[in-house]
Parts: structure tokens; C-alpha cells; sequence
DNA sequence: GCAAAAGTGTTTCCGCTACACCCATGA
DNA sequence: TCATGGGTGTAGCGGAAACACTTTTGC
């Protein structure tokens, strides 16, 4: 029993993705026999419950606990795990994985402009544009896809995308960031009223410095505003 | 590891969900302890995943294996088994189901009227509505209040409703439905435009019978033209 | 003829869409 | 002064909401 987390990052551009970076060497001649990508995951210890083991998770990765997580659907199933590589890896582990075949899907956001990495088992830990992913192991490609899924779900109902903007931002940032979550691109105008009536995004006596253009008002997210305030309001 | 299934049917006024009762008798004197009920619920067995599992625990309650399924949580962790009497029955059961604290959630659609409910274990099995619901085990109640919560959201997107719903319906019938699920009343001069763009939502030739009012016309759900013509359409 | 539910249209209002130009800044 | 993105308003359309009376049947 598992846990994975697909881990959402924006950079002003792209929609990313947190992966783990796995390779298995030949035993012999420490070659590379392949190399691809994973998610961020663990199995879940005893006494926690999933959503304990995914705090965890992204707290060792990430270094902070205040971020924001959502189960989103459970993986179980033998087929999960039979790929060729995948039984290798497995094999090369030693310990008794396979009947570990059940995982809980998470995704987070996380603003990964403002957020240090740790080092994961002295592995390659990188971002990549959910557009322009790496070969995944095991059934991560599918849970992966699930996340985005709902992600894109969720945030048409609730203001949940300014996790990943760091706590000052311009409307710009918020519209690419919704073209970037929901693969579409959206009226400046009327995007901008949509979010005009959003109180919880509350103008700061501040704006952008040094950029070679007019500077932007600059925002922020009001969480207090918005828990007083919820009402059906969504995107797109 | 186990799956549990909140089952929800129409029986032309009410959402009910379908409970078990659970009775612990006093090994003695043969008095019961406590009554409630719960959901219906069985471990995945090996091999399996939560899918097949919730198919299986539908298919031996209901007989038929053509039910609309959904996965919409997985609840874990100690806390979910420490009321006093569920740790009184768990001891009565002599297996040690203790450590089977993880648990995914399914809801699962189906038109009582045309069904015939096993037999649980001798148990006694009830459908009761959502809002007159019995004194609850384990942590169902919680379970059950996130499965009608995501029903209710699924419901606004997709045509699922027409699972609780007999093959031939009225639209008044639909209109009962979707109030009971969502909880609200609805105009019936909108609902039924909103209705009538739904080509899936097809006329029979046919009216209904042995009512003493004016006979209703009878509709049917084509999935197939729900395919076809799959579109953003929202109840609500 | 009465009770009971079926069935039907119109008007109003609000929100969504489409669309183009001026502004402030740094280089 | 130019390049770059910031910032703004309005008109038209379409879907949502509000609302009341006639119809058909069984009794």
C-alpha cells in the first residue's frame, strides 16, 4: 500500500511536474540497463493513513508541510506493475515490493519558484512541462494523466491554482497559469473581469520593478476572504 | 485493504441508500449489545483490484454485474475503527480485520424498484433515505456524506442519474430525481427545455397506464446517443 | 365535474463573448 | 522613440430564471 504524488509546479509558462529520475545499472559492468522517470512516492507506515503518508512525502522532498494536497483516485492491481522494466527494477530492489500493487493518487501545487528540492536517495529529482514528459515507469503515465484530469476539474470550481503562484503576482501570471492548467488559451479582457469579482484576490499598493515595460499591479490571495465568501464562481 | 460500496437508489420520491444491519448479541444471554447498520463492504481478495472487488461485492448482493460504478475516495487510517462498539464487534468477528483500515470508496447507482437484493449473511438489508439515515458503523456516515458529495457533483456534468431510473420514465420522474439528489426543487418548465436537448433522453411510443391523471409520456435513455453527442451540458 | 398531475411559451435579465486601442516603463 | 506587455469598455447574443394556465385521465 502506497502512496504517489504527482507534484504541479508553474514557472510563468509551463505546467510541470515533479519526477524522480530512475535508473538500474547492470550488476556486472554498472552500465545503464534503462533510465526513466517516476513520481514522487512511498508505502504508507504503519499507523499513517494516506493522506498522513503524503504530508510526509512531499515534507521530505520539499521541506515545508503547508502545501496544498488532494487525493484524487487509488491504483490497485497486478497489471500495475508488469512491464518488463518495471519487474527488473523491482528484482534489483530486493525487498519485497510486488505485493505492494495498491498506490493512492495525490496531486499537489506548489509555486517551485520559491522551493528547494532535497535530495531524493541521491536521485535526479527534475520539473518537466506535463507537455513534454519523459518515458514514465510503471503505470505512472495513467496516474499522471488522472491528476491532470482532475486538476483541471477542480480548478473551474474553486480558487485553487494560486497555490502555485508565489504569495505577489499579476492578473497576467493567474491567466497563464489557467491557460497552462486547462491547455486553452483565454480572453484578457474577460478573464480579467471573471477575476475582478473574485474579492480574494486583493490588489497590494505595489507594483512590478524592473521590467522593461508598464509595471503590473501586483495581487495577492486572500484565503480569509475567500473561505467568507464562497460562491459557485468558476473559470472558463 | 477493503472496499466498501454506498448504493444508492430512486424509488420515485427518494435517494435511499442501501445498509446492513449489524447486531452484536451478548455471547451469553443472547441479548444484543448494539444494532446499527453499515455499508456494504468486503476485502479485496488476491489478485483482485478495487474494481473487480466492488464488482464482486455488487454482483452477490444485487446478481447482476451491469451496475454503474464509481471510485470517488479511499479513507484510511486507525481513527476510522475506535468507536467502542466497533472494537466490540471487530473482537466478536475473531478474524483480525484490524489491520484492514484502508478502505476505498465506491458509489454505485441502481433502480430499486427492478431489483432483488440478496441475502447478506443473513443479515437484514434496507434501503433508507438519505435524510432518515440509521445510527451509522464504523466511520460510514463520513463515507456516505463524501459519496452523495461527489454525486452530486458528477450529476451537474454527466447524465448518470438514468441508472436509478427504470428503462421507461417519465420526465417528472427525472425532475423527482435530480431534486433528491441535489437536495433542492427545480422549475419544471426550465428542467424540461434543459431535457429536451438531451437527444439521448428518447420518446417512446408509448404513454403511461392505469394513472388517474393525465397519462405521462415515456421516455428511455440511449447511451448510444449519449456517446454520439457528448457535450458540456449541465443540470442544475 | 372534480382532483391530480401533464404539458406548454414568453419576457426579462444577466453573464459570456468578441473585439482594438492607449499607457507606462526601460533600453 | 521604440519595443514590450499592462490595462481598459461596450455592444450583441444566448442561456437561465421567473412565471400561470390548459389538458387529459380516472373516479
Amino acid at each position: 500500500m502506497s502512496v504517489d504524488c504527482v507534484i504541479f509546479g508553474f514557472d510563468t509558462k509551463n505546467l510541470n511536474v515533479l519526477l524522480v529520475e530512475r535508473t538500474l545499472y547492470n550488476g556486472n559492468s554498472h552500465k545503464p540497463v534503462f533510465s526513466d522517470y517516476t513520481l514522487t512516492g512511498n508505502h504508507i507506515k504503519q499507523g499513517e493513513n494516506p493522506d498522513e503518508a503524503a504530508v510526509r512525502i512531499l515534507t521530505d522532498l520539499i521541506g515545508k508541510n503547508d502545501i496544498y494536497l488532494e487525493q484524487f483516485h487509488t491504483f490497485g492491481g497486478v497489471d500495475r506493475l508488469t512491464q518488463a522494466k518495471d519487474q527488473q527494477w523491482i528484482k534489483s530492489l530486493g525487498t519485497d515490493i510486488a505485493g505492494q500493487v495498491f498506490t493512492v493518487g495525490y496531486y499537489s501545487l506548489i509555486d517551485c519558484t520559491s522551493v528547494h528540492i532535497n535530495d531524493h536517495n541521491s536521485r535526479t529529482v527534475r520539473w518537466f512541462p506535463v507537455n513534454q514528459l519523459p518515458e514514465l515507469g510503471y503505470d505512472h503515465l495513467s496516474i499522471l494523466r488522472k491528476a491532470l484530469e482532475q486538476l483541471q476539474l477542480k480548478v473551474r470550481r474553486e480558487p485553487i491554482g494560486f497555490e502555485l503562484l508565489s504569495g505577489k503576482f499579476t492578473l497576467t501570471d493567474v491567466q497563464r497559469l489557467y491557460e497552462a492548467i486547462l491547455g486553452t488559451t483565454l480572453d484578457t479582457r474577460n478573464f480579467r473581469k471573471k477575476l475582478a469579482q473574485m474579492k480574494y484576490i486583493v490588489p497590494l499598493h505595489e507594483k512590478q520593478q524592473e521590467v522593461r515595460h508598464k509595471p503590473a499591479q501586483l495581487f495577492t490571495f486572500s484565503r480569509e476572504i475567500y473561505e467568507k465568501t464562497k460562491k459557485k464562481m468558476s473559470i472558463s
